[in-house]
DNA sequence: GTTAGCACTCTCGGGGAGAGAGTGCTAACC
DNA sequence: GGTTAGCACTCTCTCCCCGAGAGTGCTAAC
């Protein structure tokens, strides 16, 4: 059982980690947070913890480290989250209102800030709608007379592109009519769907057109779209002073790596934040990371925003910085609207 | 003067460090490279070269290791490219036609191909305009009434695209019209043209249109979207073992930061491949490193493809990729057309 | 239950020492 | 005169040892 007492020295221990990347004494416990007990008595509560599983030992002589137990456990109950001061959040909405009307820049921006905010690698995507993968306007625009540019706006206001070539050559006036009789007949058409009616149609262009349409739709169901940065921030913590732990670290926090970290807040609600750490992490050769993951959005489109760093993360800085960022973000999404 | 002797062995010399990653010992030139004089005579041979300034010494009692002058004159008159074998080019362009249809995944497709290839960061540019920075074509899309999104086609082929409140509410098929109508007197403006039209129109709701494009164009000029890979790869190379090495070399291979490197080779040719050693970088802090450039495309629009690594790079092996990579690519584009 | 005291353990950094690799020079050789 | 064997010399690299220091765990006293 967590007496106040260890719960309070599991708390001070925790947060000494993750100031100093040191392992923690007792003495150091009584000396610098102050605890009115011996380094004695101080010892035999960490032993206790240590006994519960709270927190561990590199080797005999050292210091303690919080466990991923310990980790979770001041999580859940220990922390004080440090709430997102005035100066830093208007310092945040500051910087995000640079960029306002391109997406795909404030997209990447949110990410540099918010890994600036907390010292870490920062990743956003782009929000997609739930149903995402359906088409909601097409465009075709001449490049020249024998190819045509065709541009899908897709339900989530992402756009699409591919050359369509032309057996017949069109104007663009010709090509604006065919695109005016297509949408008519595509409205929010699915993938599948556009597949099914290029089949039926005639006319050997427009069948390519509907074709190349069902691809772009297809295609985009399953891009998931990652801004990611803080890479060599974070590489500069302690735990990768080991040349081959930064290998790692830059190899595994490739774009597409980072998918299988995301997925664990699929299902999470806007407002959510979560917080999954080391061991609890599916993927095995990430047991030293954390993920603090929130989803940004409504019911029509939402994303993710999330911070991955060692598991010895400032936790009580990261969890409100994750939350206030995707709680902009879903005002930013609303306003778009 | 460099005896024909004399660049024999400084390009054993070049060959044997690219390989070993260690100082070359007038031993291992003798015995490795079948030299048929003894390590005596080569070893006064190196004193000369080392007068002369290409090579160097870490220390008196180390092999010898190339200068940047060494790996220039190497380039310039010792080596003998390796040309890609057959294989190699059928896997190559096997690969790169994986994914004919969307540029952005094609580019960001070469960049991986190339990396794997010179087992190096490769980065490869979009193609751009030499004129670059006029409009195409603009296409509006209804999201709700009070919204339109703007879709700008470029000269380059790319998208940009923004949303546009209007004062007045307007249906598809007034948008057409509205573009249709602005397409006629936007053909191929640039920005400067468009921000000067923007003042002349009366209608609020087609100026901001107007004014919107015009910032679509400005933008579009000045943004280069490049690609990146390998650089996972690349930090296993021993000259990044050191982990301050590794984070620096992290830190600068950021995509703004490399705009920089790029920059050398903006005025070169299609089919021309440079080669930037060292100190022949004008950034101070990359002396260490080489890149390898070229660019594709032709007159309407062109590219760069680089690699980019430490300065013992396999030139014989990087700069003939290079130059195929950025030949395949520029008929790719061509086939586009 | 708390604490002082102390033996014990483990790490970390510094200091040789020795091995090994290479060079530069000299003198002999072809 | 170029080439080469031989050798002294230099420098690095690795291993090992040792002492200092930090911390713990346990015991006995409070």
């Amino acid at each position: 059982m967590l007496t106040e007492r260890r719960a309070t020295i599991l708390g001070l221990v925790v947060r000494e980690y993750v100031q100093t990347a040191e392992p923690v004494s007792s003495k150091a416990l009584v000396d610098r947070r102050g605890l009115d007990v011996s380094s004695a008595t101080v010892r035999n509560e960490m032993a206790r913890l240590e006994d519960e599983g709270y927190i561990t030992h590199p080797h005999t002589s050292a210091g303690r480290i919080p466990s991923d137990l310990g980790y979770r456990t001041y999580v859940q109950s220990l922390m004080a989250e440090e709430p997102v001061g005035a100066d830093e959040q208007r310092t945040i909405t500051h910087q995000l209102h640079q960029v306002a009307g391109a997406l795909d820049e404030w997209l990447s921006l949110t990410a540099t800030i918010l890994a600036g905010a907390v010292g870490n690698v920062a990743v956003v995507t782009r929000p997609r709608a739930v149903t995402a993968g359906r088409l909601r306007h097409l465009q075709l625009v001449e490049l020249n007379p024998d190819t045509a540019l065709l541009v899908a706006v897709m339900d989530d206001g992402r756009l699409r592109q591919r050359l369509v070539p032309l057996r017949i050559p069109a104007t663009q006036a010709q090509l604006q009519d065919r695109a005016a009789r297509l949408n008519a007949r595509m409205a929010a058409i699915d993938g599948a769907s556009a597949r099914a009616l290029a089949t039926e149609i005639a006319d050997t262009d427009e069948a390519s057109i509907v074709r190349a349409t069902a691809e772009l739709i297809e295609e985009h169901r399953g891009a998931e779209e990652t801004y990611l940065d803080g890479l060599s921030r974070a590489l500069r913590q302690p735990e990768f002073a080991d040349p081959d732990r930064m290998l790692n670290a830059v190899a595994r926090l490739q774009a597409y790596r980072l998918r299988s970290l995301l997925e664990g807040a699929a299902d999470a609600q806007p407002g959510e934040t979560r917080v999954v750490i080391g061991s609890e992490l599916a993927a095995d050769e990430m047991q030293d990371w954390s993920v603090v993951i929130a989803r940004y959005g409504d019911i029509d489109a939402a994303g993710t925003v999330a911070v991955v760093g060692p598991t010895r993360m400032a936790y009580e800085r990261t969890i409100p910085r994750v939350r206030y960022i995707a709680s902009l973000m879903g005002q930013l999404l609303r306003d778009m609207r």
